[in-house]
DNA sequence: CATGAATGAGCATTCATTCAT
DNA sequence: AATGAATGAATGCTCATTCAT
């Protein structure tokens, strides 16, 4: 049996290399870096038109790779999109690890928390987009996510180590709930991101600008050491 | 004033059997009930999914009305879009308005202001997805739309009163700037509903159960009486 | 409340007419028509490509409708595909139930079934064609059916009433199953269609020539009546 | 020699256990047998789907070889394909050389070889799948393949033979045509695999039990020796 | 001999929107 | 005032195939 020379006519092989004006996908042969490329994108898209909004299009064309190998390496939008969170909830987690509080004193450490906190979030606002996102979805992908949730959410350990460590020193008041005050810490960071544009709007006033940042800043932390001070 | 009774109305209390098959037109001849129907469900459409995640046909299917009847009233998904937006910031104010501190002692009327917006968000979730929702858009069409700028804020003015009374009768402390309150009183007010999924997802707690609700709210009231008290 | 001066700008309002040398699409305002016509066609690129191999694009280019009006009416690949295979198997037996044998002697009305069995096939070869794909997908979607499962099956009825009668008048034998001799006529009569081109390639002998049709179709009438006389 | 032994020996029986996750290419250094794993597997996947619906990768993931060996080794899909069926036609004629009928009663040897066939089509129903497929196709590939077309029809000639054989012995009719006689066999005993679903779900009339095959068997035998005989 | 990475072209499907009455 | 029919332009996704080593 010879099937070589009974071939079928093969379309492909006969196909010029027409490039247009294409971004001449590039062949780098690492595809780490590929992958990272792409989740790098795809993370700002999904972060400013959300799920439904980001277009596959538009992250393929912003990279030296083809839209075929989005699917090649995440296999469709959503799990992307879902690998797009898992990075950012990795990220934040591992930047939070590195926080060590133990050797401030203890409203110095939840200032230096908070502070880090609202930092993060202003010179990171993807990631807050993409979460209040996923709750838009309300929380549909991150349920899904094993990786996520196996995560080790560092910030309450160090909360709940400071709370115990401000109490027995006689700083910090009693009755303080680690994880409420972390939602207090979160709620008061986010804001500045997810209401941002909205609020500048009605309020005239524009929150954007580094002083009003630093103000804004400053008016957080006070507001939390005012809450958990004796 | 009890929050109660400024809960938004259930909107499903209103539809009608959903018929199967075709969405069986109205012959009700009332357009401005008809207008108000499509507001209706949009509103929930569009803060359940966001712009670009609201279908069209769904709104209509779910109303007994065509999907033609939108375009003939609102003209565009953006320009219901729109609507849906400046409607729910038109009944936040209306409500708004009907609040009346004057007669409380600062602390208590502060704490009223305070659970109120707690009670509202919570009751009406729709209205803040709404607004993320618009945040995530960068507020591009609340920039554009007469209505809401227009719309006067009562929430700051009494705000804005209740801290000068506070502070002349000696309970508040100075330095309190009320567009920064009430930013803050957003902020832990909004979380709730913003993040609830992701939140209760990765803290294994559950934020919507009726006791855990009520407990954030006292302490979100404590959280802020704790701020402005001299 | 205005929303219509307000209005995003209409992307479609400003789209000019911009058809290139497309078929023109109609706008017959005849949705059965349309219907009957996308059938046709589709009929006829499924039964010539079978279910995977058919392409929606080229059963649109064939009417004066666009691709879109066939996910308008059906739905769906699959949908437009068992569309057909309902027309195709109501057709056949609209058309059987036109057969009427009763007044023809036993012998004579069985050559006279056969004889038309054999020439709808061969006139109709789509039918036939459609069949065989079906039973690649191992009947899948006649499975899901109700309109091709609810309908009568008048051919087994009419050769039934004829075993009968035949046995009756003593022209035919005994032990004969209608169920089973259905069988051996289909078989022998879809063959024709189903084997033609690699019968004809491989035995050099021209099946689809006039001549060899109703020689073929002789011997099949023969064989069978063979078959059955006592 | 009896039916039995000429049954298409199980693929499935030499198939590895599947791993899971990347398809563990193989490091058989055997390249013969690499190849014909290759075409086994495929062969069942065309039978199953046809050439436009079978998927390379699907073949692919079956084997312990990776994708890019069948590019390798049989070029493209469709040269794939066509090595398949030239596979599946050597294989039957291979099998048919072996029959042999001479020292058998004319009637007798008939029903043999009516019986065999109609075994084999049953016991390795690709083979009549992948000829059908074919047909859909109008015989295109087959037309170019040498392979097949130069492959000796022993059954025709075991045929004539036969036909001759019993008309001396007057134990057959004359005017049997041996090739028209070859169809109505392969006509019958096809269909049982050709239209087994949808005939059995139109008529609740299971095909496939070993009962209802044994049944059909016996009558299609019954059948062509009423044809032939005088 | 062997293979992981990469991809162009096409495909089914969706969706907001408009036409004609 | 109201609506059933119709549709252009994307959009997510698939698949056979080839490159570079």
């Amino acid at each position: 049996m010879s099937a070589a020379n009974l071939r079928a006519p093969r379309p492909a092989s006969t196909r010029q290399k027409q490039r247009k004006g294409r971004p001449a996908p590039s062949r780098t042969n690492d595809p780490e870096k590929t992958k990272q490329d792409i989740l790098e994108v795809a993370t700002h898209e999904f972060a400013a038109k959300g799920l439904s909004g980001a277009r596959i299009d538009k992250i393929a064309a912003r990279i030296r790779t083809s839209k075929r190998m989005i699917y090649y390496y995440f296999g469709s939008k959503e799990a992307l999109y879902l690998a797009v969170l898992e990075e950012a909830y990795s990220r934040i987690r591992r930047i939070e690890r590195q926080l060590d509080l133990d050797h401030l004193a203890p409203m110095e450490a939840l200032a230096q928390l908070v502070g880090f906190t609202f930092d993060y979030q202003t010179g990171y606002p993807d990631f807050i987009r993409l979460v209040v996102i996923e709750n838009i979805h309300e929380g549909a992908h991150i349920k899904r996510s094993k990786v996520i949730q196996s995560l080790n959410v560092t910030a309450i350990d160090a909360l709940r180590k400071l709370c115990k460590r401000g109490q027995a020193e006689g700083v910090f008041r009693d009755n303080l709930d680690p994880i409420d005050l972390h939602m207090s810490i979160s709620a008061l960071c986010n804001f500045n991101i997810t209401n941002r544009a909205t609020f500048s709007t009605i309020f005239k006033h524009d929150m954007a600008s580094s002083r009003a940042l630093a103000a804004r800043r400053a008016q957080v932390v006070d507001l939390l050491l005012r809450y958990v001070r004796r």
